[in-house]
DNA sequence: TCTGGGGTCCTAGGACCC
DNA sequence: TCTGGGGTCCTAGGACCC
């Protein structure tokens, strides 16, 4: 036999992730049985529908929209709020259920993830009954439930997942293509999103069908590579797709936030981008990497978004010569326009432990690092706000505290709180 | 209709070099 | 200046995914 592999997907993951845990918890009501959504805090202006329940498909409600426009279809909707950690300890449960069944399973997002069965498997009954196995593991263990596709390539067992929802086996092997994929709206396809829907429904291509039988050529010229690429999707080729790993390599680390209310100060962009900083560099470190590279981006009340980039002189991990480096990179792109959402990333990543250490200054270098790391110990610790920098402090919040870290807090930037 | 946050990859256009 | 042409590198922004 040929490769055989399954995509498991968690249906409407974070509703079900909060729906598992709150009949666990003893609640009555099973928030997939009625119209639901997991949604962000609308009063700190991040209120979009994240996970919605398949009775809340009745009321047009989408993924990624307003929670408020949501509301307006469906008066009744009940918003739940979002809870990551919760999902994150779903997520590695269901991981683990999955590597009883094979030692190959890519991981691509919190709530699915490939498991190659070749090895596992002789016949078609065989490929079936361990597709059955996993789905009905995860509903009966784990009080959630996966549509598991099948096929002999990731991006036919992909689609297959997406075929038969929720609590489904669904196959889609090449020979099924014409009759299971086709007849499906382009947008269905993966890697067609609106901007390309759009552009293809220009030219008279609405089914995954008229894609896969379009002049690869003219798709070419019309779409670039993307155009190609997704000619070979349609016709359940998947060359493109990169190799099976079970983790991809990390390329970059960032972190943004929406403000609550629009910064309209150099000073509050400022104070904003040391605490961004100070979160992208504790991970940094948490990972063992030194970037090269630092962007910073912006989003304008218009939601209009400016990204700038810049090298360091040297690769580091330090959270003040990244935010140095940020607040340099901002001061040349923004207009004084209010500001609803900010962002730092660093990329160009080398793994400290590989990383030359004497650069111009290795003992300061060395001091900053563990300074840097001996923060990350007390977050870890206390939490995340048991030390504040005292910039980062309001006014009236400032109290003077005798410092237990001696002269770690030599530039008086730490205050404990 | 007050619209997130984590990523990856691709491309157009400018700078620069020969 | 009546302004070539190819290659490479860098950057901003777009598109997509979960």
């Amino acid at each position: 036999m040929g490769p055989v592999i399954l995509h498991a997907d968690v249906n409407s993951a974070f509703l079900s992730f909060e729906a598992a845990y709150r009949l666990q918890r003893g609640e009555e009501i099973d928030l997939r049985t009625i119209p639901a959504v997991v949604g962000g805090d609308r009063e700190k202006r991040r209120g979009i529908v994240l996970a919605k329940s398949i009775p809340s498909k009745k009321y047009d409600i989408q993924t990624g929209e307003p929670i408020a426009e949501a509301l307006r279809k469906c008066p009744h909707l009940y918003v739940a709020p979002s809870n990551y950690p919760l999902y994150e300890k779903c997520s590695r449960a269901l991981f683990a259920l999955f590597r009883r069944y094979t030692d190959v399973v890519e991981q691509t997002g919190l709530e699915e993830g490939f498991l190659d069965i070749s090895d596992r498997v002789c016949n078609f009954d065989e490929i079936l009954s361990l597709a059955h196995r996993v789905r009905n593991a995860v509903r009966e263990e784990l009080g959630f439930t996966v549509s598991v596709g099948v096929s002999s390539n990731r991006l036919l067992a992909k689609m297959a997942s997406d075929l038969r929802k929720p609590d489904y086996v669904t196959t889609l092997f090449p020979d099924e293509i014409p009759s299971k994929l086709w007849h499906l709206p382009v947008g269905d396809l993966i890697m067609v999103g609106r901007s390309t829907r759009r552009k293809l429904d220009r030219v008279g291509i609405r089914s995954i069908g008229d894609l896969a039988h379009a002049d690869p050529a003219f798709l070419h010229r019309y779409l670039k590579s993307h155009g190609l690429l997704l000619w070979r999707y349609a016709n359940g080729m998947e060359s493109e797709f990169h190799a099976f790993a079970e983790r991809a390599p990390i390329k970059s680390i960032g972190n943004s936030r929406t403000m609550p209310t629009d910064l309209t100060t150099r000073e509050q962009a400022n104070r904003a981008l040391l605490q961004l900083c100070e979160k992208v560099c504790a991970r940094q470190r948490e990972a063992g990497f030194l970037a090269s590279l630092v962007t910073v981006m912006y989003k304008n009340s218009q939601f209009f978004v400016q990204e700038h980039q810049g090298g360091l002189s040297h690769p580091t991990d330090h959270t003040n010569r990244i935010y140095e480096q940020a607040v340099r990179l901002f001061d040349e792109i923004w207009d004084g326009a209010p500001i609803r959402s900010m962002g730092v990333r660093v990329s160009e990543l080398t793994e400290r432990r590989y990383a030359q250490i004497s650069f111009f200054d290795p003992k300061s270098e060395e001091k900053d690092h563990r300074l840097d790391q001996s923060i990350d110990h007390l977050r870890n610790r206390f939490g995340s706000s048991s030390l504040l920098r005292a910039s980062l402090l309001g006014e009236t919040l400032v109290t003077e505290l005798s410092s237990p870290f001696g002269d770690l807090a030599r530039d008086h930037l730490f205050r404990m709180v």
